[in-house]
DNA sequence: ATTTGAGCGATTGTCGACAATAGTCATGAG
DNA sequence: CTCATGACTATTGTCGACAATCGCTCAAAT
């Protein structure tokens, strides 16, 4: 069913060098892009199974580095793991969500706090800049929702970035932003939360090009909280459609 | 050197059933169980090489399991890991260390307001017990310094499990405990930080007990950020002896 | 008709072997 | 004496095979 048929497999391994890919040229890197990917293509819907002998047949490689792609999907909270029965994708209920939003909500304040104090005068300028982007394409489009593709995330990475906390970065960088990629593939945002949203970054935006911490921190509190707001809603309406069809 | 010599490996690797050990059966949580014990013993220190072949001999299992469990340890940052060069237990330096308390500030501090709103009375009568229990086991000791054995974690963890959030849990309970305890075996405590922990402790404790959770938020944060004073300047005393010592 | 259990297929868990890479050490040229 | 060069070794990366386990199907007994 996933398997496309994609001739070319089999024996070429490594083709000569090592040099098949982009990648760091280990497989078990390739393979956990190939996974990610499709689990941000929405290709893998939560509950899918990840079935090691389907993944490595389909990439040319053997299961070992396709196993270590997994567990470290495992490790990120992107897939749930039962021993002697293989991977998932997770699947989020309304309260995981609002647990991950929770956490997003008091690490990027925090982010924002200290990118007010450590970010450049350059990182500062490409912030406004960005925004000024992202509001070209809104109206462009002319479209009410923040324009597609991430971009969102540019703003808030740009942030976490900018906070000088590898640790922070890793959880909020990595592994929230793959869970909140998982997300947006099956929930949509209101109608209008783009403009809002945009507005919020803005003001958030000029918090932190002023130096004041403690404000631009309250003022991401608050937009996490909107956006929070925004998709739990979202889901408390698909989750009772769903609850009419499907009767679980 | 770390090879103790115990017998009783070699050919028993499953010896009848998969019951031999306490744990669940995988090799590699066995794996991943003796390396964190190595971990927080202080048997491998920061920068030791954590070697795939030794560990699995040692273990009288093969490199899977083992390289398995590296690499979760690799996950939750408790090793550094070098493409076709191994992974060695991580070194923080000051920074690190305050980047790590700068997450656990912002995670402690909501865990302790979840916690007054979710807490049972049961787990807040257990909050005060442990309290009691700590300061009993100071006062037999007269030590003015925590009782040992991860017990001022034992108060931080009710509190990270009475907030009854998983994503919070995972990173405070499970990778930065690990971290701390990885810090623990090369820095201690400065003297009558101990009492002055419990009471903090004691303080939080009663603002949960009361459902104040803003306050309870709030003195989590200002205890979290005393313990990293604490910690901090105790690393910098002993890295300005190492200076003196190693001219590195 | 329901339940139980034996067999079977699919998938994961583990292993040992081999390939590839990085680091080391000796050797030799400048 | 220093630096480049080339084996050599230790360690990681990958593979294919086999064993163990789980879930399912289907038959048989009550």
């Amino acid at each position: 069913m996933t398997i496309v048929d994609n001739r070319s497999n089999g024996v070429i391994n490594l083709g000569e060098k090592g040099v098949l890919s982009k990648d760091g040229g280990l497989l078990a890197d390739r393979a956990y892009a190939y996974i990610r990917t499709q689990l941000a293509d929405g290709v893998l819907g939560p509950g899918s199974r990840l079935n090691e002998l389907e993944i490595s047949q389909h990439l040319g490689i053997s299961r070992g580095p396709v196993r270590e792609a997994i567990r470290r999907l495992t490790s990120s909270g992107l897939a749930i793991y039962e021993p002697n029965a293989g991977a998932r994708v997770v699947s989020l209920d309304i309260g995981d969500v609002a647990q991950l939003y929770e956490v997003r909500e008091a690490l990027e304040a925090r982010a924002a706090g200290l990118a007010a104090h450590h970010m450049t005068d350059d990182e500062r300028e490409t912030l406004i800049a960005t925004l000024d982007e992202h509001e070209a394409r809104m109206t462009e489009a002319s479209s009410t929702s923040y324009p597609r593709g991430g971009s969102d995330w540019d703003f808030h990475l740009l942030i976490l970035k900018g906070a000088r906390n590898a640790v922070i970065w890793r959880i909020c960088g990595d592994e929230l932003r793959d869970m909140f990629s998982l997300l947006r593939n099956q929930h949509g945002s209101s109608p209008g939360r783009g403009h809002r949203a945009l507005q919020e970054h803005r003001w958030i935006a000029e918090a932190i090009v002023a130096g004041n911490a403690d404000f631009a921190s309250l003022l991401m509190a608050q937009h996490i909280r909107a956006s929070r707001d925004n998709l739990l809603s979202a889901m408390q309406t698909n989750a009772s459609k769903n609850n009419r069809l499907k009767s679980r």
